[in-house]
DNA sequence: CTTGACCTTCCAGTCGACTGGAAGCCGTAT
DNA sequence: ATACGGCTTCCAGTCGACTGGAAGGTCAAG
């Protein structure tokens, strides 16, 4: 299967696919005698895990640890396992982060709609935004 | 008043009041005989709305508009109010899309927990991680 | 008089995950 | 024969908000 081929399967373009080969995280496929990328199977199993692994919050390196640990025979699932339970702590942080930027930002928004416009003059600032 | 006087009483660096100037955000200050920036009030009022505006999240640029239709002498609330709705619609998606995340992270962990790690054998992807 | 902190300018690098584009080969349909 | 789409490599650029560092001027204290 060439590049566009296996792009277009697992949903990657042909220059992602050459990225992710740069990084490390596909083997250098086969070549057709002309010098085209012919993948198998297997490597359209590997980026579809890829794809999942990115989906669920990895980053590209950690996905990268996850294989080369694979690739070095050791089981990796206490390992991914690990990685998961710090996304998911992560994400708590943002979550918490974003809500208390929600509400900061809905005070705002309350207190513009009861501001009178005509009131807003000052060059360096708007009256909406303000802590001091 | 010196850069670094104005960044620490704001709670930024010199760097970054330089790099605020570069972009328009700020007004080229005054300059003592020696060729030192010197401040005065207005400049760190300015300063700290670009702080607590950013704090809002809003970025630079969207800052920058705000700071120029004020300098074009128009009310800036009803933009201002309106980059703030914006925003807020922005972050209802961010913590829809992280609570998602959030939720197949936690049935993975939860998976990955039950597993025998012995069957983990696959050399192109962890069991822990799969949607196929 | 020298040390050290602070200031100046300018240019380059960082992070992450691609994406764009140039120059050129390959394969197939007309 | 030629056009067109897909493939190759390699290098550079994108986005946002800084940050690092070199080379040098300024100022107050000891």
């Amino acid at each position: 299967m060439k590049i566009g081929e296996l792009g277009e399967r697992v949903g990657v373009t042909a220059k992602t696919i050459r990225y992710y080969e740069g990084l490390g995280l596909l083997d250098e496929p086969a070549r057709t005698p002309s010098g085209y990328r012919d993948y198998d199977e297997g490597a359209a199993e590997r980026l579809g895990f890829i794809r999942d692994a990115q989906a669920s919050g990895l980053s590209l390196a950690e996905i990268a640890s996850v294989l080369e640990l694979k690739a070095a025979g050791q089981r990796s699932c206490g390992h991914t396992t690990e990685l998961l339970e710090r996304h998911l702590a992560d994400i708590d942080d943002q979550i918490a982060r974003l809500q208390s930027a929600q509400a900061s930002l809905l005070a705002l928004a309350e207190r513009a709609r009861s501001l009178d416009p005509a009131a807003c003059t000052d060059p360096n600032r708007c009256q909406v935004i303000t802590t001091s």
